[in-house]
DNA sequence: AACGCGGGGCG
DNA sequence: CGCCCAGCGTT
């Protein structure tokens, strides 16, 4: 999807650079003098107890956090008493929060600051970039809530709002998407106020500009925003889809009974809707013949007990979305042993002519019957 | 640049 | 069910 990118290149420019830095900020100040939550971590500028609140924070929310942070901060009052914490012991308060290495590197972090920083947590962001769980987003987020240093955050909450109201469709997760936006969030900041500007965007991004269902009827800045006049509020941010390819595991059972074949009519939910393919068996991961056949050549899968006849390779087929291993198994098994299945029934090769079937499932039998 | 890492809330 | 959440470390 394109917007114009040259047209919002200078728009941005426009906006950010001549007419609405100074705006911008102070109506999000505004806004978020207004609006603001009353969170613990914003009423200390301990860099240690910011600390302990941003890694918490870390890919999730407020509301979930909230408690694990009161937590720590009640068991461990200073980077001192963390420090002299066991592992297991960390480990046991985060139980439940989720990515779990975070409290790992906490711990490395806490130990590191008691030894290297005499036990004084670091405010400077070239210090925290150092540590352990700090990545630039947090040593931002330290070093100006903590000491007002110039450093402007860009997490979620930034990429979202930024992207509406400046239009940028560069996806925030790409590497010149996040480029770009750090570098607009670096234009924008507020250089008297850096961590209650810092504060404001993000909370804006949280309450006001949200992913789903946004505010943008009572929101201060929906005259200037790109997104808003453009209808464009549900299109951004642009966010490359992780490549969220499947494997599947399909073991085919050939069932004949002479020239016939027993089919399987597939449902209209899965992949090859409605297509006739055979007796399937789809697993969770790759199987051997042993596995699926436990009892040495035999197996009672549907309910039946089959012989296995001949396994054939294993066929990779290769979909947009899911990659399909196929094992095919040829199989007898004696007619009135059978127990037919509801989708399933014995065709002739002729009728298999007038049949839709998946290119791997054609393939197969073409060879089959033709050999 | 891509991926793994978790648990939970929301539409 | 897919997306998103005060991201980071590793490959």
């Amino acid at each position: 999807m394109t917007f114009f990118p040259f047209c919002q290149k200078m728009l941005y420019k426009a906006k950010g650079l001549l007419l609405w830095p100074m705006d911008f900020s102070q109506t999000i100040i505004q806004w978020y003098n207004g609006n603001k939550r009353d969170l613990p971590w914003r009423n200390t500028t301990d860099p240690y107890v910011i600390w302990l609140s941003e890694i918490i924070l870390q890919q999730t929310r407020v509301d979930q956090g909230m408690p694990y942070f009161y937590r720590f901060a009640e068991k461990y009052p200073t980077v001192s008493h963390f420090a002299a914490a066991s592992e297991d012991e960390v480990l046991s308060l985060w139980q439940g929060l989720g990515y779990y290495s975070r409290g790992r590197n906490m711990l490395k972090t806490a130990r590191l600051v008691q030894q290297q920083y005499k036990g004084v947590f670091p405010h400077k962001y070239s210090d925290l970039i150092s540590l352990k769980g700090i990545g630039e987003y947090t040593a931002a987020a330290i070093s100006s809530f903590a000491a007002n240093e110039a450093q402007a955050v860009v997490d979620g909450n930034v990429n979202r709002v930024l992207a509406r109201y400046f239009g940028i469709d560069e996806p925030i997760n790409s590497n010149k998407g996040k480029k770009q936006f750090q570098q607009i969030a670096n234009d924008l900041l507020d250089r008297q106020y850096p961590g209650m500007h810092n504060q404001a965007i993000m909370e804006f991004g949280a309450l006001q500009c949200k992913p789903k269902n946004p505010a943008c009827n009572i929101c201060p800045l929906r005259e200037t925003c790109f997104a808003y006049s453009n209808n464009l509020v549900k299109s951004l941010p642009v966010k490359l889809k992780k490549n969220s390819i499947k494997n599947r595991y399909f073991n085919y059972f050939l069932i004949a009974d002479g020239e016939n074949v027993l089919l399987n009519k597939r449902g209209d939910t899965d992949i090859w809707a409605n297509m006739y393919d055979l007796p399937l068996i789809e697993t969770p991961t790759q199987v051997t013949p042993a596995q699926l056949f436990p009892s040495g050549q035999t197996t009672t899968l549907f309910q039946t007990a089959l012989a296995l006849l001949k396994a054939y390779p294993v066929k990779k087929h290769i979909l947009t979305h899911q990659h399909i291993y196929i094992s095919f198994y040829q199989v007898s098994v004696s007619r009135d042993e059978l127990k037919l299945q509801p989708t399933w029934f014995f065709t002739t090769p002729d009728d298999l002519k007038a049949l839709a079937l998946p290119k791997p499932i054609l393939m197969f039998l073409a060879a089959f019957i033709g050999q």
